[in-house]
DNA sequence: TTGATAGGCAAGTCCACACTTGCCTATGGT
DNA sequence: ACCATAGGCAAGTGTGGACTTGCCTATCAA
């Protein structure tokens, strides 16, 4: 479950999806595709960037939403925050300042 | 920087070494290779450990400790408190409940 | 209907990384 | 002095996953 939220953080090319997403939220893919070129010299295939955003998708990160022939794709930031969440402070053992 | 902490974070193994260091802080490597044995059934060399602490020190989310023979790990989820951080909530676009 | 735009599917390549094995160092007990 | 414990280093293997290429489908405009 939050496996796959792990899984697709891992990737840098899907962390910064994510920051273009914060950005702008309800991109294509082809606008991602020509941000990732021209903002961040990125230059990976079409499919590339598709495949990436799935991942991001499967973990629940990205819901995509259809209209016509255009798919946009919004960020969803809600499993980020279960992260922090699972590894609380530990509690110092003896004397705590 | 950040980049690490991702990484680390990646692999489930490290997530349960994680775990474990909430349950109690400050294991030496043998207690974690058992622990991860007996409690998760988790049979994995006593160097793959080792690797996954070496990566979690590397990311800086586990502090090692020598004293003596001995080189205890506690927990540090300082850079865990980052992630949340760095995608923050979308502003709705136009009209917000 | 044709062409251009937006996207999907499938197979193939390649490399990072998880994991093992074997050997070496250092500290502590007896 | 010895041996057991706790850990480190280095090289080798195998697999998941990032990325590409080529082709196919669907929507809109002329």
């Amino acid at each position: 479950m939050a496996d796959d939220v792990f899984k697709a953080l891992a990737d840098p090319t899907r962390r910064l999806i994510l920051d273009e997403l914060v950005r702008r939220d309800g991109q294509t893919l082809y606008e991602i595709c020509a941000r990732l070129l021209t903002v961040h010299g990125l230059g990976l295939s079409r499919q590339g960037v598709s495949q990436h955003l799935a991942v991001l998708e499967g973990a629940g990160l990205v819901r995509p939403r259809r209209e016509g022939r255009y798919k946009f794709h919004d960020l969803n930031t809600e499993p980020l925050e279960q992260i922090a969440l699972r590894w609380p402070k530990p509690h110092p053992p003896k004397g705590s300042p």
